[in-house]
DNA sequence: ATAATTAATTGACTTTGTCATCTAATTACC
DNA sequence: GGTAATTAGATGACAAAGTCAATTAATTAT
């Protein structure tokens, strides 16, 4: 029956939807509660986390990819480099670009974020057994596997 | 097999919600960048968001439900206030309170960003067909159901 | 009554993020 | 080749967003 009013039905799952969104913000917000604790601000937690994930970054694929303005990404670089936490190598074959790695020093900076970030979600999932882990799991990639076309081209380092 | 690495499979099954984490992150990213081109911040658009919801609202609930800093909310409210946005009456049982409500100047001005907002999410759902649909709502609510016990007290009011 | 707590506000401040502009290098086009 | 447009990155100047400590007034606890 609810097929014959199609349009409420898809008012609903919009509705259905944004409720998610604001219940997975706030989650997010919980989890990111121990990071903004440490000496880097979110931004900068995730300019490391893309760093450790792999090196090869410019700062205008970071800048793309985190959707962070790119005069705030060179001051955040800048910043690292001062710190000896990253390490910009020209790229010889485009002299306008900087190739970006952590150095040994910004991985043993950022383990421990990267350890409390774990340690976050392993808390959260410390009240469910293994079934319930693997519907979480489950119900995670087919979100993924849904939208993710729409989000293709803005995620696809991920 | 898997389960004779206990420690393996959960640390898999971290990892693989951090991904998940990260895809969100970026979703919504996406999704909010509409109501950041409007005349209100992010935080002031879920300020109007929640008062829209629900009257009675007061600023320290607020700061709480959306994990801002009284402060800031203080000055937000004001601001809604000095443009007649939302209205404040004492609260006769306490004193101390301001209950909180939107006007209908309010309602008027945050109508349109709602439905921006929706409008965001319907361009994100048009590609997918009702059954994909109904998989990615059904997938929505077994993550909120297996994980609204640690988020409970942060999101009750979702 | 007095002390402790709580809601809201404000001044002062820091952090975070944005915008316009600049230089240098690269690419596109004739 | 030579010129024009484009792109990466950097920087000054600035605006927006958020934080902290202290204050006032009302309420609750003892």
């Amino acid at each position: 029956m609810s097929t014959l009013h199609p349009q409420a039905d898809a008012d609903q799952t919009v509705e259905r939807i944004r409720a998610f969104n604001r219940f997975y913000t706030a989650l997010l917000g919980v989890l990111n509660d121990g990071l903004l604790e440490s000496e880097f601000s979110l931004t900068e937690c995730r300019v490391l986390y893309e760093l450790a994930r792999r090196d090869g970054w410019t700062a205008a694929e970071l800048a793309k990819a985190l959707r962070v303005d790119a005069a705030y990404i060179s001051r955040i670089v800048r910043t690292f480099r001062s710190r000896s936490l990253v390490a910009a190598e020209p790229n010889a074959r485009d002299g306008r670009e900087r190739i970006l790695a952590l150095t040994s020093e910004g991985r043993a900076v950022f383990a421990p974020l990267e350890q409390a970030s774990r340690n976050e979600v392993a808390a959260l999932l410390e009240p469910l057994a293994a079934p319930d882990r693997s519907r979480l799991i489950r119900a995670m990639d087919a979100i993924r596997s849904l939208l993710d076309h729409d989000a293709r081209g803005l995620v696809e380092h991920l």
